[in-house]
DNA sequence: TATAACTGCACTATCGTTTGTGCAGCGGGA
DNA sequence: TCCCGCTGCACAAACGATAGTGCAGTTATA
């Protein structure tokens, strides 16, 4: 049952004494165009099959300039946000009997760069890049260029490439403001990277919750620098000693969340009893947390979805594309993680202080 | 910017006057051996990296034979436990320049099986597979074949591949006998898919562990038939309701207890006060969850390093590898969702009737 | 009967890269 | 002066698949 080196046309035209290049056009349903006759046709068909003849993709490639494959560079295949992505563009691909390479920048913008550049050397039709950096200076080459690429997840205000991303701005305003209407006034805002689009637009929708209830924006309550679960945990850590006396932490994203549970589990700070807590990103486990977490769902499956259609649509009609951003509508999913502080002001204002 | 159709050897050769052979020799450090004089190879790689050349992977890959590309074919690359894995495998490959082509396989053999001879049509140079079926026929054809391949999580007792997968057997002897020493007795079983090798050693872990505490074995507490969630869920309802009277779950997979989960909290079950709940594969929320969950965990990087690891040996010495298993220990986390039955019997035993 | 049209296939080039070999020109030793 | 050996590069083939074109042999048409 050992596989010999594969079957190429060759064997198959030698063995039935024809030419390869019948062998070919018979084997790609061009066997009427190019008057091969049906009895050939069948034959070859069938001495292909047997043989379990698959084309060599690297040749046919090469010749077509069609690699049938398709990019995926992603900033942690591990994140379980990303790898729903990923998934969907491993389905999508798939029915278009295309193949993905997955490359991970492991959140590092020169990984990216140079990521782009193998994947241009594979001959990929098409790129889905969910981009780490805050420079888009290595991403011009493919605004108008001969590789269709689409962003996921982040984008770059004022860059002409097709994106799908959730609408931050909205999913963060209504998290704040959902947060008010509990009674929060201190809200603590745990972001992500500075000058990334998810971070901006969501702590745009934080201040504009907070405008449009008068609440004057303390920045002193605004701290974490990167999207991991660190950055989550110290900024929490650090809030937590700084006295600012907040009653609600907004993390910005799923691992944010969970470094703060983890510093707020450390310092035997109760959610929602203590502090209430509303997050980005909807995960399995949350509604079964010892305070089922009140978060801002993405659907991570519908924008791996979308990106793969808007890449393939690209690939297909490079010319139609109207570069241009899809907002997804984000869930605000209301469990058990923040508390009413209306119901019983006054047992409770006093009970803990944070910080 | 634009970025035009990408650099050739030909353009170089062409720009500069001379061959594409001296081009592709002083490129490749091939200079001395071919006798190119050390002018015209400088001349050569200047311009070759201000034009950004990088060879076409698909001619290079064709003419060597090599494509520097591996498969990795997983059931669901969402799965955290898998996409772990699918990380570790990216960044193993990474190191030793070489790209991964990711197929999902949908938890189906056909699709794995077709898979299997897509990856093989990119010639890939090796494959990593997390196999989901109960046959291995399709996979014979790697047994001494043309393209290594080294199976991950699961593996098929006979068939002579290189694998990776956790002790199961031990792992789940282990939990077992942690529910046994906190005075359970009645201990339902939530498994997977059975005939696979995951399934069948933990279910003999299971069993050893309950025979060496001379406990038998009620086989109507066995029940669940795939590792996703809907099984733990189903299997749960169904418990409860068949008066089977356990005390313990014990859920083969992180999906299976999430599952269980969702049917305890529906039902109105407390853990760890009506029943405990011990589950394989850990996650980063279960400390954080309302019954901190007690695991078996497994290291999904771990296994991906090795895997990856165990490929590229493979891959370098075809000859001198053995094919052969590796096993990794588990590690049995203990948090919350186990009860010790022994503490407060009278109290305890009959208040809650699971079932 | 001569010619046209059609049938059925093969020849050849090509994609971009790598590799074995060939061929000039030059200098040095006999 | 003759030949050898060295330097520095070019030529051609090959990987496997595809596409334009050419060329026999057969049948239909005038």
């Amino acid at each position: 049952m050992k596989q010999k080196s594969p079957a190429t046309l060759k064997r198959i035209a030698e063995q039935l004494g024809i030419s390869v290049t019948t062998v070919s056009r018979a084997l790609t349903g061009q066997a009427r165009r190019y008057r091969i006759g049906r009895e050939t046709e069948q034959r070859v068909q069938e001495l292909a099959r047997s043989l379990g003849f698959s084309p060599n993709r690297l040749a046919r490639g090469l010749r077509l300039n069609r690699s049938s494959t398709i990019g995926v560079l992603i900033p942690d295949v591990s994140n379980p946000f990303f790898a729903g992505i990923v998934r969907q563009i491993a389905l999508g691909a798939r029915e278009r009997h295309y193949s993905i390479i997955v490359c991970d920048s492991q959140d590092s913008e020169d990984i990216e760069i140079e990521s782009l550049a193998l994947l241009r050397s594979h001959n990929v039709e098409g790129i889905v890049l969910c981009p780490v950096g805050l420079s888009a200076d290595h991403l011009l080459q493919f605004v108008e260029g001969d590789i269709p690429l689409v962003l996921a997840d982040r984008y770059f205000p004022g860059l002409r490439l097709p994106y799908v991303a959730s609408d931050n701005f909205a999913g963060a305003r209504e998290a704040t403001a959902h947060l008010i209407r509990n009674g929060h006034r201190r809200i603590a805002c745990l972001q992500g990277l500075r000058g990334t689009s998810p971070n901006e637009d969501r702590l745009r929708g934080y201040r504009e919750a907070l405008a449009s209830h008068q609440i004057p924006v303390n920045e002193s309550l605004i701290a974490g620098d990167c999207f991991g679960e660190q950055s989550g945990y110290v900024a929490t850590k650090l809030l937590l000693k700084s006295a600012s006396g907040f009653t609600a932490i907004f993390a910005f994203s799923n691992l944010i969340s969970l470094g703060a549970m983890r510093a707020l589990s450390e310092e035997g700070v109760r959610v929602p009893d203590d502090v209430s807590v509303v997050s980005f990103d909807d995960q399995p486990y949350l509604p079964h947390l010892a305070a089922p977490m009140t978060v801002v769902a993405q659907s991570a499956a519908e924008m791996g979805q979308i990106a793969v259609k808007l890449l393939f649509d690209h690939i297909q009609e490079p010319q139609r594309t109207v570069p241009g951003g899809i907002l997804l509508p984000t869930t605000l999913i209301s469990r058990g993680s923040v508390r009413n502080l209306d119901e019983s002001p006054s047992e409770r204002t006093q009970r803990h202080v944070c910080g």
